[in-house]
DNA sequence: ACTTGACCTCAAGTCGACTTGAATTTGTAC
DNA sequence: GTACAAATTCAAGTCGACTTGAGGTCAAGT
């Protein structure tokens, strides 16, 4: 298997070097070795850094991406710990999708004040709130 | 119309004292006047502090929030600029839902390692696959 | 042999959103 | 009129995720 060195990591990944380094240092990716100083890395280091990248998008800490996957990409954690984060991850989009609703409804009220719309009102409390019966379809397109 | 003074709006908001003194130095919000030194706040600052929570869990910086929602809650942001947001907030989702069918499909695979598992290499390049607009992402969450 | 340029380490800096602490000023309660 | 809790200001600290900078190392090309 071919090896890379970091700028070739880092050109692959999109990932700037110091960022790459930092991963590695906090244990999130390894180096499979050097040639004198230089880092090398293994193909699957790219597929690592997708998901982290990913990880960081929906919100979460390197810390806890970390022990979601462990450091091999394999799920070194309990299920509950995966279906707990994947409810959080559910209640993260009910916010966003309200978020949405509120802006696309600001941007075509009439009314002088969103304050005095009712509509807008509602959709405020709908967001602050936590409603365990509505569970929403928010995702375009693809099903899984 | 009843006044509130900082405390009564920390406990009816479940805002920090020292949060809502930092949102009115920023400018999000403002206090109607002082009694002595004390500021005093209208019943409308729990409206835009729901606003401004809302605003957080979506991701944006409080700067945005600002130029989201003008500092008496009208809209003085163009409609082009909402949209962009709410498409920002599309964009969002559709990680977020990556993310988590990932995490629900991990905690359920029998496969030794995820990345053999052709599901999980497949959700992961459709969460990972990047949109034109798609810069470095510096903050948390979205950009913008 | 030597210069170059990519890479290294380690410390310190940055940015956003607050929090914390110290010193001070009140309005109210006794 | 004095004590007290609650507010105030302002400066500095914290946390996460990096970035930046200074100074050092090394393999490869000329």
């Amino acid at each position: 298997m071919k090896l890379l060195d970091i700028s070739e990591v880092s050109k692959q990944s999109g990932t700037a070097a110091s960022a790459i380094r930092h991963y590695e240092e906090k244990g999130l990716i390894t180096s499979v070795g050097r040639r004198g100083l230089k880092r090398l890395f293994g193909q699957e280091v790219l597929d690592q850094l997708a998901l982290i990248e990913l990880g960081k998008k929906a919100g979460f800490a390197l810390d806890e991406i970390k022990t979601m996957f462990g450091p091999d990409g394999s799920a070194s954690i309990s299920r509950q710990k995966l279906y707990d984060k994947a409810d959080d991850l559910d209640r993260q989009i009910d916010h966003l999708a309200s978020l949405r609703d509120m802006i696309r409804h600001v941007a075509e009220c009439p009314a002088p004040s969103h304050m005095e719309c009712p509509k807008f009102r509602r959709l405020l409390r709908l967001g602050g709130k936590r409603t365990p019966s509505d569970h929403k379809v928010t995702r375009r397109g693809a099903s899984l």
